[in-house]
DNA sequence: CTGAAAGCGCTTACAG
DNA sequence: CTGAAAGCGCTTACAG
């Protein structure tokens, strides 16, 4: 099948009447070649566009220039904001992105044993899908580069970068109790997940500084969807009287908790104000506008490509674990309470 | 570097007694091998674990089982949805999908020559930058496989898919003055975009067909982003009388002009109806939510896919140009006018 | 039904 | 400063 597009190293080692050796060290910009030679070759390579396969350097030298990035999900905008972060470290690179989603990742239960012995990426960022622990198994023991973002909380011994789950959470019911609220509700993620689990105990450790009692009624198990947000949110205005501020671990549970409000015809933040969690871009959209805790999903993906690059390069990682600062978002869904 | 993991044909073949290239026809299905035979392999293949490089596999067959999709911007919404409809229709193939974003592209003009001669993709799928018209020249007498998404209306010699922008445009303008709207007033996309052009003339029709005269200064030209939907809806209300209904040409604008009307202490559907087009999934949480014109995204990048493949395996497209049908989605933010 | 050999396009010691 | 040769891990005629 001949391709008459396709020139090879072989093309331009013959037109510069040169062995293929010496126009692969000009190609990889190694010393030791002859000015004059150099280039020789360079114009060759220039005018016939040649650029070398990606497939024939990869099997000789081992490496293939390629990242991959795996996300649970394609439809959350949670992971959206991370693999543009993640994105745009690997487009800063050398490298480009290869992407896999979860569901194809249950198609073989594998996927992570296969990409590596396939060798098809040099490196994975890993946003775990939902029960995706036991994949870390395989990951761990070979020396493969990995990060994990939003780690779930288990002891993985893999590399990972999280946000500051516990202190966003504290900050924010600290902020909800300056206001004068006592009666906080909270709407808790997956608690199998090692980030919903702190930002619950960031939300307990304020109460407790401020000498609040933690009312178990108060708090809500949600699954990070909005209808949960909606239903959860229902419980907790069946209370009497219903708390004045509602703290959802999600800002889509929090849009979810702001429908729920509206559709028992009471007022956000007139009557009850409501904290969100991420910061996605929906939650300045709102009617009112969220007031969230801020996750920096893009920094995420930034920084855990750096350190799988760190780790492609053999360089050790400064931090094993990074945790990088949620911030409080004032917006309109929060006021003192009325009553 | 010898790779302890590292389980190759080579060592397949030895421990089953038999040659390379017997174990390669079982691992590629082929027929004549002895049952006994390809049952010992097969067995030997499981215990080991052993998966074909995929960098081998290419180099020798010229094929890398690698989709490539470009898209302009990973922030705006809608390229989410076709990334997430390309996404789901690599993910049923046995392909996988390798990212490329536009600032990479700026980065190297020639990054679809690259791809081509590097043959890092057996096809490509292209949202098209903003400036992309350039890039078709070099992929055009190419025979690689390659689909474009919403093209720009420039005649590109390459198999498209689009949505039915006309006839969106159209029915969303028919259904305003079935409504009894008589000033109607419009912002254009990016004139330079085919579907912009296509919104406008379906507006056009509809007004001419129920005899309203066109006035010019009713159409405003805006270029998709929200802040460009503020300001030219703030033209609009300087009308007097202001339109009784704005048709945005994507739902970015449309917030943008809902945004403009509450400014301006107007109310919306009430004052002046709002209609979008898209559909993105912020369509449905505004307030009031939006009534917009549907583009099947996920659908447009699935098909697009197909139609990659369908060129892969050089099967003939049934359609060269292929446009999906865009649905008016009704919901609070039009209303008869008052006046 | 099976295998030896060449080849895919590159890189890398090694020798000069 | 330069080149011949081997090798990366696979597939594919070709011969038996």
């Amino acid at each position: 099948v001949p391709n008459q597009l396709h020139v090879t190293i072989t093309d331009i080692a013959k037109r510069a009447g040169v062995s293929k050796t010496t126009v692969s060290r000009v190609l990889n910009n190694k010393p030791d070649v002859d000015g004059t030679t150099r280039e020789r070759i360079l114009t060759i390579i220039q005018e016939t566009g040649y650029v070398p396969q990606v497939l024939a350097v990869g099997l000789a030298t081992g490496r293939t220039g390629l990242i991959g990035l795996l996300v649970p999900s394609l439809s959350r905008t949670y992971s959206l904001e991370v693999i543009q972060g993640v994105a745009e470290g690997v487009e800063e690179s050398e490298y480009e992105l290869v992407l896999y989603t979860t569901s194809l990742v249950e198609k073989n239960q594998e996927l992570f044993t296969q990409a590596l012995s396939r060798s098809l990426t040099d490196g994975l960022v890993v946003l775990l899908p939902r029960d995706g622990t036991h994949y870390l198994t395989g990951l761990r023991d070979s020396h493969f580069p990995v990060v994990l973002i939003d780690h779930r909380g288990v002891s993985t011994g893999l590399p990972c970068v999280t946000a500051s789950n516990h202190r966003g959470a504290y900050e924010a019911t600290h902020y909800l109790i300056g206001l004068g609220h006592r009666q906080i509700g909270f709407l808790t993620g997956i608690l199998d997940f090692g980030c919903s689990r702190d930002r619950l105990e960031g939300y307990q450790r304020a109460l407790k500084e401020a000498d609040l009692a933690a009312t178990p009624e108060l708090v809500k198990q949600g699954d990070f969807t909005e209808i949960s947000g909606v239903t959860r949110a229902q419980e907790l205005l069946t209370r009497t009287p219903p708390p004045t501020a509602i703290f959802c671990s999600n800002d889509e549970m929090a849009l979810g908790a702001l429908k729920a409000i509206r559709n028992a015809g009471l007022r956000v933040p007139e009557d009850i104000s409501v904290i969100g969690f991420d910061d996605v871009p929906i939650a300045a959209q709102t009617t009112p506008a969220l007031t969230t805790v801020k996750q920096p999903l893009r920094a995420m993906g930034r920084k855990a490509v750096e350190m799988v690059f760190c780790q492609i390069e053999g360089k050790p990682l400064d931090l094993f674990e990074v945790e990088l600062q949620t911030e409080l978002v004032l917006r309109e869904s929060c006021q003192s309470p009325r009553r």
